[in-house]
DNA sequence: GACTTCACAATTGTTAACAATCTTTGTCAA
DNA sequence: TTGACAAAGATTGTTAACAATTGTGAAGTC
C-alpha cells in the first residue's frame, strides 16, 4: 500500500495545471486522509523539494494550494504545518457537514442516477476489502472517501469541492480528539445509508446520516488535550 | 464610491499573511462582485504589478489564490483571466445554493441571534440606502452580499467560505447570462426573508428564500450566448 | 545552576536575470 | 485579397543568487 499511482484522486478539482504541483498536492492530501501525517508536523521546503524531485517554487506553490484549501497552515518566515483545528474549528466543520449532509443524501435518495449510486456501490465494496484484510490506512481514508462519493454522486463539483475540504478536516480532527477506541467508523452504517438511498426511503437515509455523523462525534473527546502538538511533534522528532 | 478602504470585506477567510496579496485578491473579488471586471478579462501580471505597485511574486501568488478560489482560470503560459463561468457550472451553482441556503435559513429562524440579526438589518439599510442613492455597482455588490452576511450569521466558518465562492460565482453567472431589465436583484424579497427569521418563522423563511433563487435563476438567459467574451473581450480593447 | 547575549547555521522570502512560450506583425506567394 | 510562413515583440515560466528572518548553541554573567 502506498505504492499506487496517485490517479485515484485526482477526479478531485485540482487547480494546478502542472502535473508536478498536483501530485505534492495529493500527495500530502491523501497523507493526511490517511492520518499518516499529524497536525502541525513542519514541511520544510527542502524536505518536500528533494522528496518529490521538484524546484523550491513548485514545492512553495503546492503549499500555498494547500493552504487554501485549509490543510496547510502557512506561517511566515516559519514555514508550512500540517493544520491543527481547535475545538472551534471541529465544532463548525461538524455543524457544516451537519447542515449539507443531509439534504444532499434526502437529494439523493429522492433523484438516485443508477450510475452513480453503482459507484457508490463499488466504493463500500473496497471499504469492506479494506475491513476485511485489516488495511488501517485504507480503511481510514476510505472511510473519509465515502462522504466525499456520496457529494460526488450528485454531480455538482461545488459541493463535491466543499465536501472534500469538511472530509480532510474531519480527518484532522478524528486525528487528534479521536479516543483511540473509535479509532475506525462503524463498519456498516454506510452500508445501511446507501441501502436507505438506494430503496427511495429520504427519511431514512436523512436520519442515518444524521445519526452516523453524531456518532463520529461522539467519538471524540473534546475536552482533553486543549492543543496538543509542535511540543508533540518535536519530541516525535528528537526520538 | 470605490474610494473607501477595502478593510471592509476583510472579516472573510483570507489565507494570504502579506497585505500586499490580501489587497490584490479582495481588490479583484470586489470587482467581481460589482461586475466591473467581466468574465474572461484578462489580468496580466504586468498591468497588476503597476496597478498596486508590487513585484511580480506578489501578483503570481494572488492569482494563484484567486483561481484556488475559481474566480481566475489560470491558463498555462497564456495568463491569468476572470472566470467565465459556462451553463453546466451556472447550474451546479444554483443547485448548490438550493442545497445550503435553505437549511441555513431555516436554522437561522429557529436559533436568532441577536447580535447577528442586528447585522443583517444593518445591512439591508445599506442595501435600500444604496437603492435610493440608484448607486449601481453598490446595490449589485451588496445584494450578493446579503447572502454572504446570512451565512456569516451562522457563525460557521466554513459555511461563510462556500458561501462566499457560490456568490461570486453567482455575480459572474448574472453578469454573463442575467437579461438587461433584471440586472439588480428585486427590491424587498431580502427585507421579507429576514423578516421571516425575526418572526421565527423557519418555513416561511425557507420558502421566500427558494423563491428568491429561483427568482434570480429565472431572470438569466441560458440559453442566448453559449460561450461568449473572449473574442468579445478583445472586441472591446480595440477600441 | 539559571539566565541573558551574541554569533552562526538553517530556513524562508525576494529579486532579477534568463528561458520558454505565445501573440502579433509583416512579408511573400498563390 | 487571402492564406501561410517567419521574425520580432510581449508575456509567462523558471532558476539561482541574494536578503531577511528565525532557531540554535556556546560563551559569558549574575
Amino acid at each position: 500500500m502506498g505504492s499506487e499511482t496517485v490517479a485515484t484522486f485526482q477526479n478531485q478539482t485540482d487547480f494546478s495545471s502542472d502535473p508536478d504541483e498536483r501530485l505534492i498536492v495529493e500527495r500530502i492530501y491523501k497523507a493526511v486522509m490517511e492520518r499518516r501525517l499529524a497536525p502541525n508536523t513542519k514541511l520544510s521546503e527542502a524536505s518536500l523539494c528533494d522528496t518529490f524531485g521538484v524546484g523550491r517554487m513548485r514545492v512553495r506553490r503546492a503549499l500555498l494550494l494547500l493552504s487554501s484549501q485549509g490543510i496547510v497552515n502557512l506561517q511566515s518566515n516559519r514555514g508550512a504545518y500540517i493544520a491543527c483545528p481547535d475545538q472551534s474549528e471541529a465544532k463548525d466543520v461538524f455543524n457544516a457537514r451537519l447542515l449539507i449532509e443531509p439534504p444532499l443524501v434526502r437529494q439523493l435518495a429522492v433523484y438516485p442516477d443508477s450510475r452513480n449510486l453503482e459507484l457508490l456501490t463499488d466504493h463500500i465494496l473496497l471499504e469492506n476489502a479494506a475491513r476485511e484484510m485489516n488495511e488501517r490506512t485504507e480503511i481510514i481514508r476510505l472511510s473519509g472517501e465515502f462522504h466525499l462519493k456520496l457529494a460526488q454522486a450528485a454531480g455538482n463539483k461545488f459541493v463535491s469541492r466543499m465536501m472534500r475540504e469538511l472530509v480532510t478536516r474531519t480527518s484532522l480532527i478524528v486525528g487528534l480528539f479521536g479516543s483511540s477506541r473509535h479509532a475506525t467508523c462503524p463498519e456498516d452504517e454506510h452500508t445501511k445509508i446507501l441501502d436507505a438511498i438506494q430503496s427511495r426511503e429520504p427519511k431514512r437515509a436523512e436520519k442515518l446520516l444524521i445519526s452516523h455523523l453524531n456518532h463520529i462525534q461522539s467519538g471524540l473527546d473534546m475536552d482533553t488535550r486543549p492543543q496538543p502538538q509542535d511540543d508533540l511533534a518535536i519530541i516525535l522528532r528528537s526520538d
